[in-house]
DNA sequence: ACCTGAACACCGTTCAAGT
DNA sequence: ACCTGAACACCGTTCAAGT
């Protein structure tokens, strides 16, 4: 049993392994699927190769490098991101809000990829910064003010999903779990009276005191209050500058 | 010339290489220095032993993994960063938010390392949540609000910025800028007006336009605005519930 | 044009051995 | 207790070679 040592063929899921047919397609896809099924530490060229049943530099044909098959990655994750045109602008970036959540929540572990090293490819849908751009013209918003208001848009749509997904690396031995329900546990109600007073809702649902991430244990009402609240945000500023 | 190749002892900048004298705080900073000077890349266990002049090896002795690592190096940036408890609520968060951002501009490479792999280790100071939970029971957060709001709050502190410093990996070659460049000088001002009207005052200077981070590139007025935005949204928030 | 195959210069981590 | 030293099982990437 064990693994099979030899180089026979074996043939894999789905695709098969065999004669090779590959194109920067199905690399991408086959990319987002190992993404997706076992994880960002299983993310990488030989991983994606083994599972086309070719050699990892067989990969390099299609795509110049690791990095820029992270972008490519990226852009189809983010496909059709931009909400409708008609809608008012405070409910076009709710919706902005809401549409990228779900594109993450569909492959949680690109959250990293896309938050903490956000290639600037342009390729990234000028149709997004024009949309973005756009509606807050429609709020009122110009000048310098555009700009601060635009970067607050895109800086709050992927901040907050980035951290709600953040990969938590399983957690099969508690490791993680445990130090926190013992610091729960072990609270001084005398220093630390708010926390005391509401650990029992907070464990496993709040940021710094959670071993899951949104995957599992989504933050869905933090997610609302934070969208909601950033949109009126921008909304009165919009007003006390008209 | 080139490189020493024998076994030579080579003596080192700062604390020598020689015989070696390590602990967990030497290691950990050490850690830091690379991170500020060399980048994220160069961060790793055997480049923080070559700037120890000790084996790789040595390392584990002090610190139980890379991943532990890290912690402890979030953890150092980190310390000190609950604001002074007398503020209003509403300028508490603001401290707490700008403060946050000094922290990672001191030390930029760290933001991904944070943003995207938020280790929840339980040394991440329970007074900054207790003191979060307080300025919010404060504003008039309770029960299930309570917990949206602090997840607000600090899902809303990192991830602005994180994506402000977020590395965009030197770009000497201008691989970065130029596509950038390009598609803003070839803009179809019929498909995407806002943006063509806007595009001098966006270049550089916002996020998925920009070829350099925070560090040389700062978000100021996007942070300025995110950050009051939000706390006026959660200020609206909490007046509407009471 | 597209893939094989060997090789290079790296990683983090384990384990035995030295002192 | 603390570090050396060899070794293991990996990486991304380059380059020559096959077809």
């Amino acid at each position: 049993m064990a693994k099979a040592s030899r180089p026979s063929k074996k043939r894999r899921a789905g695709r098969g392994a065999s004669s090779a047919n590959l194109s920067r397609e199905i690399v991408v896809s086959t990319a987002i699927d190992i993404l997706d099924r076992e994880g960002l530490d299983s993310f990488g060229i030989r991983s994606i190769a083994k599972a086309l049943g070719v050699f990892p530099t067989a990969i390099y044909w299609h795509v110049p490098s690791r990095h820029a098959l992270i972008a490519e990655v990226i852009t189809v994750i983010l496909a059709d991101l931009v909400p409708p045109r008609d809608l008012p602008w405070e409910e076009w970036i709710k919706a902005l809000f809401v549409r990228y959540r779900e594109r993450i929540r569909k492959h949680p572990n690109a959250a990293p990829l896309i938050g903490a090293q956000l290639v600037s490819n342009a390729s990234v849908d000028a149709a997004l910064i024009e949309g973005t751009l756009a509606k807050l013209c429609e709020a009122g918003f110009s000048g310098e003010a555009l700009v601060a208001a635009y970067n607050a848009v895109i800086g709050g749509m992927v901040g907050f999903v980035t951290q709600e997904f953040a990969l938590v690396s399983s957690d099969k031995d508690g490791s993680l779990r445990d130090p926190i329900l013992r610091s729960i546990a072990t609270i001084d109600a005398s220093r630390h009276p708010s926390l005391a007073a509401n650990a029992a809702q907070l464990v496993n649902r709040a940021y710094l005191l959670r071993w899951e991430n949104g995957v599992s244990a989504a933050l869905d009402g933090g997610f609302e209050l934070y969208a909601d609240a950033l949109i009126a945000g921008l909304a009165a500023t919009a007003r006390r500058r008209n």
